[in-house]
DNA sequence: ATATTCGGATAGTACAGCTACCCAATGGGT
DNA sequence: ACCCATTGGGTAGCTGTACTATCCGAATAT
């Protein structure tokens, strides 16, 4: 097929499947000529996956290059593709200058991982955001200790088995590596939104708003 | 205090101070004369809780002007700003203009939903996150029915459960909101780093790679 | 044969979140 | 009483991200 249905099957504009193409993103199709190129089902399957990466996992382009040329990679193993796609995933963290307080939560993030018996590398971004999560927490005074995260490591602990186990391993890697990638992302997402909706269930039960009702004198719709 | 002071405190540049104050971020501080103003501890704590709404929540400034108007309303209930903080968390989706396939995710989502007896305003913009997680991965091949998705609907329903429970309702109605608003966000992003740390520990184990090697062949960092 | 369409490249846009600069009015130290 | 650093207030500029628009010359469809 042509860049444009290629454009029009995935509704991503051509100047944008365009900039994925400089960007790295997607691969180029079959030259099938100096001004002619082919794209085909597989183009249509990474454009869908980067939209999914940029729309619903929210992760920056330059991010999205790099986990799609771990998953390319026929060299990386499962573990690594994953660990590119964790560091990835990772917003950029901006730690502050500060010291000893700092430190100290950097140091609770680390005993609590050990702790709990789990095998993080030593760089990986995410013990930087456990502890800048537990250090602002701590600074907006509701700290966390090992004790009030357990519900939230026991709930993970289970899911994260669970995920582990629907993993197509018998099919062929580019298959397991690309759902890999999908579930690490999508499910934290679906995660994410069921725990607002919960959230907000919780809140109209617990304080006793009809349904239709908003819960408060001044009706000011925003 | 004087701003210089209040920036010092908490580690944010006076411009930017400056700049939170012209977007109603922050209250601005007493004037004490037409170039003088004084700012005071509930300062440094709203400063401290834009910056953890911003850095670690991920809010975009517009919002976390929205849900900070919402803590500050005293007309408001509980419900009504834990509303706002949802709505505020809701990054804006660009829904497709496609059809079938789309209405299709939406009214799957909205069955789940009542199927799970959550309460749940129609206009809810976690409704259409929920539909726009589910219809990507239905595209991408992964699709999650309401089966797929218990563990984690259980899972949210514990955690929830359990962050209501330790809310501070007995204290004066803003320490209360304003947990219940710090709690939505930041707990939200504990739990998302905590599964992708589980995440890294499942796949350092279930591919068995020894601690301190990477898993595959090429040892190319980054 | 000629009007589209294509690939490739360059430049421009829109928005977010600051950051820099300027100004006149203090006001604390001397 | 003096005077220079600081303050509030405002406008303008910067940086990064994700596109979007335009141009060009070659090739293909009709």
């Amino acid at each position: 097929m042509r860049i444009s249905q290629l454009s029009a099957e995935t509704d991503v504009p051509i100047p944008t499947i365009k900039y994925y193409l400089r960007e790295g993103l997607l691969p180029s199709g079959e030259q099938t000529s100096a001004t002619r190129a082919e794209y085909g089902e597989a183009h249509v399957r990474r454009l869908r996956l980067i939209r999914a990466l940029l729309e619903v996992g929210r992760l920056p382009i330059a991010s999205i290059a790099k986990v799609l040329a771990a998953v390319d990679d026929e060299e990386l193993g499962m573990h690594r593709v994953l660990g590119t796609a964790h560091y990835a995933i990772a917003p950029a963290t901006t730690p502050p200058p500060d010291g000893e307080e700092w430190q100290r939560a950097r140091d609770e993030a680390d005993r609590l991982i050990t702790g709990l018996g789990w095998r993080i590398e030593p760089w990986a971004p995410a013990r930087e955001e456990l502890a800048q999560a537990l250090y602002t927490l701590a600074r907006l005074g509701m700290p966390m200790d090992e004790e009030s995260l357990r519900p939230y490591t026991r709930a993970v602990e289970t899911l994260v088995e669970h995920e582990i186990g629907i993993l197509p391993l018998d099919g062929p890697r580019e298959t397991a590596v690309e759902r890999l990638v999908i579930g690490t992302v999508m499910h934290g997402r679906v995660l994410d939104v069921l725990r607002r909706l919960a959230h907000e269930s919780a809140s109209a039960r617990f304080f006793g708003v009809a349904p239709g009702e908003n819960g408060d004198k001044a009706h000011t719709d925003s």
